[in-house]
DNA sequence: CGTTTGACTACGC
DNA sequence: CGCGTAGCCAAAC
């Protein structure tokens, strides 16, 4: 791993959630799945870091960004609960028009963003990834 | 320079 | 479902 491959796979990373519309959002897993492998990491390695790896590169993300669309695979928001930003992301997402249960969890399967279409990721050499949600397609159920 | 922490997940009970 | 655990590792202490 280089210095660059870090930089290339931040800046894929927030490529990729700039292009989460509002009213959506998507995974740490879901973004860092759309993003191969940088030469010289053992791929299954990759699989199981890359998530945390894009949890890491917002923690850096431009303000252009749309950061709080980007929440953990059981949709719910990953930063310190009772902190400030923690906050503000739960308050921004609502003004979305994002609904957060009882708990504080997002339906991944109605709220989910699908990804980008095909013709985009291939533009931007990125990967499909997989749906939403604990299984199968995603509904998209907004409205 | 060793230890702890954390914007992650998948999986088992 | 909720909760604990095992992988993983860059940064912060």
């Amino acid at each position: 791993m280089q210095e660059k491959d870090v930089a290339s796979f931040r800046a894929q990373v927030y490529l990729i959630v700039r292009q989460v519309p509002p009213g959506r959002v998507t995974t740490y897993g879901q973004v860092a799945a759309m993003i191969a492998a940088p030469a010289g990491v053992d791929p299954p390695k990759y699989q199981r870091i890359r998530a945390q790896w894009a949890g890491r590169a917002m923690r850096h993300a431009p303000a252009d960004v749309p950061w709080q669309r980007v929440i953990n695979s059981q949709g719910r928001i990953s930063l310190p609960a009772a902190s400030r930003p923690a906050a503000i992301q739960h308050m921004r997402l609502e003004a979305e028009g994002i609904e957060f249960d009882r708990v504080g969890r997002v339906d991944l399967r109605r709220f989910g963003w699908l990804g980008p279409d095909s013709a985009w990721l291939t533009k931007h050499g990125l990967l499909p990834a997989p749906p939403l949600g604990k299984s199968g397609p995603t509904q998209p159920t907004l409205f």
